[in-house]
DNA sequence: CGCGCCCTTGAGAGTAGTCAAGCTTTGTGG
DNA sequence: CCACAAAGCTTGACTACTCTCAAGGGCGCG
């Protein structure tokens, strides 16, 4: 086995979908996998798109967006390294329900429908994982509902950005930086409201000391001033 | 076998969960089954509550609700005979993420953690099964997420009824009638806005006779107008 | 240098929430 | 069986949050 392979299977070991499997296992998965490098801004698949491969994220930033009819358009969640994404319509109709976009360069893992299949019967610890993932994935977007159907925008923003901070948050200098880049647009997609309230929120805490961007990077500087934004109740 | 197992079988092989089980896996998740009957109006689990049970819906509609730390509502769904719930938790954290209340007289089924997973590691086809059913869920929250972000109230209270009908309702003299009580602030609560603004709402249908509510029982009599409003660019 | 993309900001309009009051229906106990 | 309480519903007036429309500025890239 080569350097690459184990460097490989190393990072395989990271995925949340592949936790607590043995060595064994893990080389019988890589085997499978189909391994690509996609460029910053690259799409790495459309809304619509079939068949359907499970995805897997090693290294980089992914956002995922979904449009309806209308042509609204919502981001659904960021990507991590770890994360498994795209991965559910395997198991429902087979087509994408949304667009992926590369945030960064990034390097990512797949397998196809069968393969998956024939992993997990094999392996029934990746059934599951794959299981957990998606139950709490489900608790993270129903807990979304809850937010839009009952906050007001500025306090959807503060959980917005807490959750991203939390999550993809690395301490620097100044605070915690968001790990990709973060348009307004973004943060408008992700909260439900217009470019133009997030960027008047944000540039209201930026005034306020509270976080600062450069060049779509966001760093929080003042976390418990968002905190109370975000508890706040309505006055 | 008596009768009454043989009609309890029966009841089983109707879950999504047990879709397209042999009848020896039936009877062997029938043995692992505790049936309870439960009167309208009571609460099958509390929001917090543990150690969840995966629980089926024989006969009978249950409204799933959930309050945030801050006392705002949602509800986030309707139970109907053959669904299954309450369950996610169980690849979670261990606690039901929401209220379970009784819409009417119901019979439910369910299952402990330790036998459902027994089962599902006999009976394969349960697992997925059930990947199949959080899967699907997913998707719908998601919609509701892009639903809850870019829509207006009217239009949001249009989509819930369409939905409503086409998965809860049974054709009547008049109309379509939806097969549980529905008040006022349940309608609210899936659409993410006031009592107030869903009476206005369906008060206007009402006197424009796209559909009438006598007793909580609501019977769209005009499908196709309710369609334009759900469809209809915001002018 | 010009074009595209992203961001900011102001003014005005309208959707939807809040507050308040009264009505109808349902359920319960005398 | 009636009466009253509780729960649910309707409606009006007012408020304000948020969107829409409009215009302009900054930055990077071809």
């Amino acid at each position: 086995m080569g350097m690459m392979d184990a460097r490989t299977n190393d990072s395989l070991a990271a995925l949340q979908l592949l936790k607590g499997l043995p060595p064994d296992a893990l080389e019988d998965v890589r085997a499978a996998a189909r391994i690509r490098r996609v460029p910053r801004n690259a799409r790495l698949f459309n809304q619509g798109d079939g068949p359907v491969r499970a995805h897997a994220l090693i290294d980089g930033y992914i956002r995922i967006s979904q449009s309806g009819s209308d042509g609204a358009q919502v981001v659904m969640r960021f990507i991590r390294p770890g994360d498994l994404f795209g991965s559910v319509a395997l198991f429902t109709d087979g087509r994408y329900p949304a667009d992926a976009d590369a945030l960064t360069d990034l390097t990512e893992v797949s397998w196809s429908e069968t393969d998956l299949a024939q992993l997990m019967d094999r392996h029934h610890r990746i059934a599951t994982n794959f299981i957990g993932i998606i139950g709490r994935r489900l608790e993270e977007v129903q807990n979304r509902v809850r937010e839009l159907a009952t906050q007001r925008v500025e306090q959807r923003i503060a959980h917005t950005m807490l959750r991203l901070v939390r999550h993809g948050g690395h301490p620097t200098a100044d605070g915690i930086t968001i790990a990709f880049p973060l348009r307004r647009k973004d943060i408008a997609d992700i909260c439900g409201t217009t470019l133009h309230s997030a960027s008047r929120t944000i540039t209201r805490w930026e005034k306020a000391g509270w976080l600062t961007t450069r060049d779509q990077r966001v760093t929080v500087c003042n976390l418990s001033e968002i905190e109370l934004v975000a508890e706040a109740d309505q006055p």
